[in-house]
DNA sequence: CTCAAAAATGAAAATGATTATCAAAAGCAG
DNA sequence: CTGCTTTTGATAATCATTTTCATTTTTGAG
């Protein structure tokens, strides 16, 4: 899985002529050893803890570069920091988000999807992307 | 219906203890007058326009009190800015959104609302509000 | 009406996440 | 190796939004 998904790195980095560096390849390390959701500041200081020098910016590019690479997505909630979590080939998930311990529940409904598709046709739509989030409290926190 | 709204926040700020003041007036004015998805900026050069000295911290400050008094909703799209919509009572509405030429299409539907409602259930998660927005080319731009 | 809290305002500074700059370092084809 | 190009990291710049805080307004009591 692991090494399935640094390959398929390689053939994007090969793909766009980009040259292989430590960096990338520790922030690739690190980024595919992490769980959901992860912030790009969270995910500078792993690096740098095993990499110290590491620059945040190059941490910035590179998310950026995984999201091309078709790797990672990036999900905005709504605190203000861009997270990336990993893109596992044709699923999708939305998320019910917690606002009480910031919690991230993901789910599938494919219902849900169909009439986006529906509703987008109506309009004579192209859909790209789509972003679905409950806000709420799960059951936890909310009591 | 706009006296309606005037009214609505009248008796918002009369139970919360807030005092009337001129800014707010004028504020809520133009954001009445105003069509959807209104930019604090777009509304704080009108309301500039009008009446000269009202700062757009005021503005800022004002858009959150229409918020909390049910008269405004916020819309984050992802151009950066925060936007603010009119909330119609009994009505709730997500997005089309054209990354061509920035045109938002309003729709409703009732089926996705209770999909959602069937997945918080299932996970015993209590909904405080959601976002549905549908990112792509809009019939003039997919061409 | 007068006056003293309390609230509201506006200018300016602060914040905080992200992006741009640019000189130095590293990767790579030949 | 060499020379050319990409990449990097420190730092400055952006930009929307929030804070600060001195000054102005509002308002209710007297
Ligand atoms: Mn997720
Ligand atoms: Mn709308
Ligand atoms: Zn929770
Ligand atoms: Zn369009």
């Amino acid at each position: 899985m692991i090494q399935k998904k640094k390959h398929a790195f390689n053939l994007f980095a090969a793909s766009k002529g980009l040259r292989s560096t430590r960096q990338r390849d520790s922030i690739l390390d690190v980024f595919l050893s992490t769980r959901q959701h992860v912030s790009v500041e969270e995910l500078y200081l792993k690096v740098k803890a095993g990499n110290p020098g590491v620059g945040q910016a190059t941490v910035y590019r590179t998310l950026k570069l995984f999201v091309e690479a078709g790797l990672a997505r990036e999900v905005l909630l709504h605190d203000g920091q861009t997270r990336y979590e990993h893109v596992v080939a044709g699923e999708h998930h939305d998320h019910l988000v917690c606002t009480g311990c910031n919690a991230i529940i993901e789910f599938e409904n494919e219902t849900i999807e169909k009439l986006q598709d529906e509703i987008a046709a109506r309009h004579g739509f192209l859909i790209r992307s789509h972003k679905l989030e409950i806000y709420g409290l799960c059951s936890a926190c909310k009591n």
